[in-house]
DNA sequence: AAACGTAATTATGAATTCATAATTCAAACT
DNA sequence: AGTTTGAATTATGAATTCATAATTACGTTT
């Protein structure tokens, strides 16, 4: 790293942004459950004051929903969102397959392929943990290869939004073999770096997805989803 | 409005929210000028908090740069942050295209052709307010019209962050020409309701703004764009 | 005179305090 | 018994206070 890098020390405020993000994504705190602001700045240490700056920005991001005198929840994930959010996250992959085509070098596209091949085998196998993680690693690649500050961002966002519905979509055996034969198609436009098909493709893979979870929804019959 | 309707008083942040986003969207605070908190509490009669947990939302939200122990300024938009959110844009109005045509019922699709006539005379008659208005407000419509409020939201944000920039890109007569025959066939497309016409052609519509507008800047040479 | 160092001032981040709205719980009443 | 009313408690929104970092002003030194 540089030596003259300028100091960099996070304000609380954007400390417990992140932190308390987290706690909402990996679950432990709930859709719907009230924010205890009490215990939070116990446990935090910190006092009430940065914490609800927080949840301001939180809220903002839609991960937290603000009632007038009656504190913080928890957003739920309604189905209406899911639907919503998407199809968004659908052009915004299929943006970022264009860019990446074009900004990617050998060395970016080696390495999308190797955690191409770490994906099918972590398939052969069955292993769904590797598997996610090889899936995820392929797209944040091709997020980062588009080199658009602002689709990275947004992307995430909206991903993590959505986070926990993810996971239940690659249920069934069907889903996920059809699932490896678009990632298949993908890199073959990836590799003679025809990001219009690549671009394409991405926004399909998104949408099947969709698909393959409101199927899984239905099935289970929740109108609300867990994040 | 129904009678028993839920009383909505926001709260202090809210309203400083939106009155400071107005602020600097309506360019009465100038990129990279310090936002005054002690004067902005005066005028707004309220204290220090409300006012500061507003600026850590619009910080969150791209419209001012918080930097540490030196209070807020208003963020500039460069050219970098202009080029990632031209194609944001412009993707984000090629899926408003396509779910337009499928969601605007027939009124829907004549207020925009209305609109859309509104647009011709303003250009026949080179009044470049009214071109404006009108041409907002049919991309308004079609984004609503898409019916997807993370979309909407989320174009909205963007559209704001770059408000300024657009301004500046209608300039030349060619341009404007241009600009009216790519409305001209994407009416062509709404009508028969061909919603991946459509977006396409919303999409490279946004994409040959971005490129007047660069040419615009390259022209008298800023690299920096005021808001 | 320019550059440096130091004190005074100001601005900022965060904790605390305060007023008010919401909730809880118990007693009174139907 | 169930419902309603009202005091007590608690939680929340916002103002104020406090400690510290940054800036400015000023004097000293070379």
């Amino acid at each position: 790293m540089s030596l003259t890098e300028r100091i960099r020390r996070p304000s609380l405020h954007e400390e417990l942004v992140e932190r308390l993000r987290n706690l909402i994504v990996e679950d432990a705190l709930k859709p719907g459950e009230k924010v205890p602001e009490k215990e939070l700045c116990a446990s935090f240490g910190v006092s009430r004051t940065p914490l609800r700056e927080a949840l301001k920005v939180l809220a903002s991001e839609g991960f937290v929903v603000l009632n007038a005198n009656r504190g913080a929840t928890v957003a739920k994930v309604t189905r209406e969102e899911l639907d919503s959010t998407f199809p968004v996250i659908a052009v915004l992959e299929q943006l970022a397959g264009e860019l990446a085509c074009h900004h990617l070098d050998a060395a970016g596209i080696a390495r999308i392929e190797e955690r191409h091949a770490a994906m099918l085998a972590a398939f052969a196998s069955r292993d769904r943990t590797a598997y996610f993680q090889a899936n995820q690693d392929i797209h944040q690649a091709l997020i980062q290869g588009a080199q658009n500050d602002v689709l990275e961002s947004q992307h995430k966002l909206l991903g993590s939004r959505i986070r926990r519905a993810r996971f239940l979509a690659n249920l069934s055996e069907e889903r996920w073999a059809q699932a490896i034969e678009e990632h298949e198609a993908m890199m073959e436009r990836l590799r003679v770096r025809d990001g219009e098909g690549l671009g394409q493709l991405m926004k399909r893979h998104m949408t099947n997805k969709h698909a393959a979870l409101l199927r899984a929804l239905d099935a289970e019959g929740g109108s609300e989803v867990a994040r």
